[in-house]
DNA sequence: AATAGTAGTATACTTTTGTATACTGAATCC
DNA sequence: GGATTCAGTATACAAAAGTATACTACTATT
């Protein structure tokens, strides 16, 4: 659909709408650092709260769990739903288009199996053929 | 194909299997950091030089050029070969590996135009967009 | 009044990532 | 023998990302 790959068949930087550009920045920019595809992971199993999130997710400090939420929050990746209970219930919930990064992660996942099957068969000391 | 969906529906951790959680770390892994993609997509366009790559690739530096390219070279990304000419010629290429991160550029640059019309089209005054 | 549960924050630190600017080395050309 | 070209490296610094550990605020229960 994208069709990235037109920059690849000879043509000029412009083939590549500023638009995609764009695109490909924002999606790096909500997945990058440490955290953010394993609590990504953790929501897709469903609605959690933060204690939930700290427990699963190996070794994150609530600092940086905080942190993270406050990001995918304001980039429309996470909802934050508050409960006046005793004591207070905060859900974390996937927004739209959290769920559907899915399909990103789907071809990671892809590229990362391929890949590893690359190194394994093609890839033997000194010898580096495509 | 990879299916990363099935923790969706009710399992346990364990039915997101672990070669997946590799595969998607080594993905992340590869495109991570400011300018990993930048380069992708520069080599993309074709076989480039040292050079050419700082002077299309907006504003990076000769130290994190050679950095980055390195990590993509060991991370079997990018291709190094040397022309014994003078001036030496030095050429960058991707590998098939490499060539494959389309597919994965493709799905973000997709879910990034998604990602823009939902925001647009949700999200009330008071959210903040990428 | 002390305890417990939820959802975080505060402070100080280390590590990683990135920037700025200048420089090296090999070889040929002039 | 100095200038030029290519492909980087060296050094010093700044900024961002991440870690460790302890603490807060609310409130209901004991």
């Amino acid at each position: 659909m994208s069709d990235f790959k037109v920059i690849m068949e000879g043509g000029t930087v412009e083939q590549c709408p500023r638009r995609y550009v764009l695109a490909l920045t924002d999606t790096l920019n909500v997945i990058n650092g440490k955290w953010k595809l394993p609590i990504i992971a953790s929501l897709l199993r469903g609605v959690v709260r933060f204690k939930d999130l700290l427990e699963r997710t190996e070794k994150i400090t609530p600092r940086m769990l905080s942190k993270e939420l406050k990001e995918l929050e304001m980039n429309g990746i996470v909802e934050r739903k508050v409960f006046s209970q005793t004591p207070v219930l905060i859900e974390y919930r996937l927004t739209r288009s959290g769920r559907h990064l899915t399909s990103v992660i789907d071809s990671m996942i892809d590229w990362g199996v391929l890949h590893r099957s690359h190194v394994v068969t093609d890839e033997q000391p000194g010898s580096d053929k495509i």
